[in-house]
DNA sequence: GAAAAATTTTAATCCGGATTAAAATAATGC
DNA sequence: GCATTATTTTAATCCGGATTAAAATTTTTC
């Protein structure tokens, strides 16, 4: 109930939480994982986790609120290293991916927003749509200077980033799988951007 | 409990039921689906549903097994009816992409594999292995032949699946972009396989 | 090293949705 | 129209996992 004195402690066992939730999420499913999955990964009693968050629901919130602090912060830095709308592009993919499969990971897909309470849910979706969104206009920059070939960027856009969502889906943690997704995928996914290629 | 006289009404009956709750377990997720929410679609009592299938778990191995018919389908027509490679790989995005926003659809994603019982999902994983493995046999084909530009099949594969497989969270049966999502997909999904383009 | 606060566990309870059985209604064959 | 079969509903029951409260343990503070 109480706490301040050790912050720490209690965020860092909040973020250990977080983590595993997302493993079991991922690949078990919302249902298919029990507040007792989650506990057994961290040694802890189901009852436990009620010391951390209000109930399932809130769990799967954060788990989704992190996800998008994630992906944004993959696009701001992207944002600040690139030259181009393509290179930033490629940027964010690497950035984002390196995340994904790294120690911060894994991170949890967005496949149960409509579980979640309506504000949670609406928040979510904005914080999803806005993404969205930006990922965009990076598009449009870089049809705009000449780095991307133009497109449908919408229709671009969920192709990406259905891909990269997907990716927790079969990625489970082996560190040389990671390796290989972070220096593939990147190239993969923006290939058919350049102004070379066309149909 | 019996079954002989009017199969074909009870076939239809439970397509309709399948295409329902595919349509839910999509847009609500598997725990977020009652079979109150699938049923009222149907304009039925949850408890109807009883009379074609044995349980929730039953109701989404059909629906998952249904889905890897329609992909292994497109994926033989287009073998059938293509040349090289990557005409072959277009085709079957296409051909894919149209049953799946079109009328037999939704097709559901196959999101909770864990939650099947273990023969179920042992024959589901079997299925989408083998899904994947054809889809990667069909790259190495393109590579060969010269239509595909060499690449990494497994990652590749991966990439194009992915995006796939994420248009159901996005697609909610609005004929106008499911239009859109045939026209534009297979272009997109296949742009970077061309020769042309390279990092 | 004792008191206070933080963290976890134990041991219930609770609850909603899955499931079942029996009854009711609709369809079909003759 | 009547008997039979197919389909759906009504009205329980059932059950597992979420949730809660109180107790126990661990950690921190001084």
């Amino acid at each position: 109930m109480a706490r301040k004195a050790s912050e720490t402690r209690w965020e860092l066992q909040k973020d250990r939480m977080l983590r595993a939730a997302a493993r079991c999420f991922n690949e078990k499913g919302y249902s298919g994982s029990s507040l007792k999955d989650v506990a057994n990964i961290l040694g802890l009693t189901d009852a436990a986790l009620y010391y951390y968050v209000r109930n399932k629901e809130e769990l799967v919130y954060l788990c989704y609120l992190r996800a998008g602090d994630v992906g944004r912060e993959a696009l701001d830095r992207a944002i600040g290293d690139g030259r181009d709308g393509l290179d930033i592009v490629r940027r964010y993919l690497r950035y984002h991916l390196e995340v994904m499969t790294g120690e911060r990971g894994p991170i949890a897909i967005m496949s149960e927003i409509p579980s979640l309470k309506p504000d949670h849910r609406e928040e979510i979706l904005e914080i999803s749509r806005r993404h969205s969104a930006r990922f965009e206009a990076l598009l449009e920059r870089g049809i705009e200077d000449g780095s991307i070939a133009p497109c449908n960027v919408r229709m671009t856009g969920n192709a990406i980033m259905g891909s990269l969502n997907w990716v927790p889906k079969w990625f489970h943690g082996d560190a040389a799988v990671g390796e290989k997704i972070v220096r593939e995928f990147p190239a993969i996914l923006s290939a058919g951007l350049e102004p070379g290629a066309r149909r």
